[in-house]
DNA sequence: TTGAAAGCGCTAACAT
DNA sequence: ATGTTAGCGCTTTCAA
């Protein structure tokens, strides 16, 4: 059960070359003889020669891998994110390696760092993990190693970056809301954050907050900053639900002004919103329409079909690539020559049953 | 901007000690003075050093690097199976590297033989795609490298296996169904399908089909297997839905039986469905009761909430972990001397608001 | 256009 | 308990 499998030196032996010049053919560098080179394709064919990642690792210093570190894999999100990055790696010939933090800071420092691999299998990192943003030295802590940060939303970037156009697709989806007749809108997503605890990913929700409020303001109608409804996740979800259902219900009952909107600044949240608005008794869109943000699969065939603000994901992993193949390249010449890049992707508003 | 890393050498000269010694240390074997250890370990530290992963792989033929072979990331099930499998990856302390295949028997194939990876990098596979079932050669396609089937469905298991409760649990939904009431149930996820077509994830499907049929005639309800209606995925479940829907207006308006149950072979198909019967008006569980099979997380905030048949995902992880070191073992003893093995995963029926 | 030499950083095997 | 030797399979460098 030896695995014996063929060396560069045996499909040279067997075309009758040495073995530089059998790699130099299987790499299809210039300077051999293309009758030489057949000898030597022909050969390896024949062996079921494949090259030896670990060796040609070892002298060449490079591995054509991309480490992508998120947060988790199971989240309508995270999946579609994840499938958007691989898909365009493999595009340009370059491997992912996909990691996952389960929302640690720790281990995404330790992904990025501690692990055996960092520095020296991967040729550089593609990161959108919760928990970095706030330490700066980000660009040290990788080393000076190709580095990518998605929806870094740093002030001042430190390293390249491409953010969501959280913003400006939170004040597009309220403006969809008010449209629709919306005049008391709930906003559930973030809420008090102590400024020192916002880490980047939280720190994207605060900008997505900010817009929502802002088209709010715009519009004329009543913002308070503090009543904002917690809801990161569909767990908390359903909890802003039940408030919202609540809330709404008192006021039927005072005769006061009732919610009859809700923005969320994940689908995530608002998938919980719905369905805590539904253990109430409440109806989407009837009683309150709901629209979310990110664009997730799951809210084409949801029940409602939600609406939302669908983010650019292919486009995201495009910006992304660029970026990390330019600083390869950049590595391989000698060093860095131009500072920090960084670019926010499109969206659409996506107008569907749950705004109907 | 060179990456000058410390190396080993550079750790024992500064500890004062040997190359050999220093490693020895680091890897915490036996026959090492414990003040030495302290030494080395201090330098290692002191030096920021990190293992060179790609020359000690060389070196040992040993990466600790688990290989997950999926169809694809951006779905409720397989984000969920990932998430599982590479959690218990870690917890073994090894390296999960996942890659998906979407859906195609070439890409599965290409990853698991062409990739430059496979066979030098990865001390073992864990495979779940499409199409690998029916080319026998399965072991022998791995080269003799530990490898791990999920859901294999082999008749005569080639390679160690961890199959779904694909028989039992189907049985177990539509039993469910019948205790609720329903007399006419459709059955989602299959039909036929040519025998030369029947990839292995397909056939697992066709075993959940069995169940399902099999409950029916137990019950002494009719059950036609050329009716089945077709539904893999959210798009079929949709279409599924809208014949299902038609057929329970015709019934309705003919004075038929109308179909009053649906269960689905997967929950993805089961939203599709639910969100077919919305779109013609039925309504779940009101008009037809729905359920599903895998137990999904969204299942669970889905509006309504939907029933289920749940695997145990970190069971199965565990599992196809413990089948997987186990061979890994065994390769560094001198070769497998045990046949190939195969275990089939727990299941919870989960009664929701879709079945109530 | 081709080949020979050297060595990437580590560790198995064998001294000491 | 520690050190020495050799070499994993490849590619960079330099010579032919």
């Amino acid at each position: 059960m030896t695995n014996a499998r063929p060396t560069l030196r045996d499909v040279a032996a067997a075309a009758g070359v040495s073995p530089m010049t059998a790699s130099n053919a299987l790499h299809g560098k210039p300077g051999v003889r293309e009758s030489t080179r057949a000898k030597v394709v022909a050969a390896a064919e024949k062996l079921d020669y494949r090259i030896n990642l670990t060796a040609s690792m070892l002298k060449s210093g490079r591995s054509n891998i991309i480490h992508l570190i998120v947060n988790e894999f199971d989240s309508p999100f995270y999946s579609k994110l994840v499938q958007a990055l691989t898909t365009e790696t493999s595009a340009r010939g370059l491997t992912p390696f996909v990691e996952q933090t389960h929302y640690s800071p720790d281990a995404a420092r330790q992904a990025m760092t501690h692990t055996p691999f960092s520095g020296q299998l991967f040729d550089g990192e593609i990161i959108h993990a919760s928990g970095l943003g706030t330490n700066l030295p980000l660009a040290r802590m990788n080393d000076g190693r190709p580095l990518v940060l998605i929806d870094g939303c740093e002030e001042t970037p430190s390293v390249d970056t491409v953010n969501f156009p959280n913003e400006e697709g939170a004040r597009t989806a309220v403006q969809h809301l008010i449209e629709r007749g919306c005049r008391r809108i709930a906003i559930v997503g973030g809420g008090y954050v102590p400024r020192g605890e916002l880490a980047h990913v939280e720190h994207s929700y605060g900008l997505r907050l900010r817009g929502a409020g802002g088209a709010l303001l715009d519009a004329g109608l009543p913002y308070d900053p503090t009543v904002t409804f917690h809801g990161y996740d569909v767990t908390m979800g359903i909890e802003a639900g039940h408030a919202i259902a609540d809330a709404i219900l008192d006021a039927r009952r005072d005769g006061g002004d009732a919610f009859d909107g809700a923005f969320c600044a994940n689908d995530y949240a608002a998938f919980g919103v719905i369905r805590g608005l539904a253990d109430r008794g409440l109806r989407v869109p009837d009683d309150i329409r709901v629209i979310g943000f990110d664009g997730v699969s799951a809210g084409a065939y949801a029940t409602p079909t939600l609406s939302t603000v669908r983010v650019d994901l292919d486009q995201l992993a495009r910006f992304a690539l660029d970026m990390i193949t330019r600083r390869i390249g950049q590595l391989a010449d000698g060093g860095y020559d131009t500072p920090p890049s960084r670019a926010t992707i499109g969206y659409t508003l996506v107008a569907r049953e749950s705004t109907a």
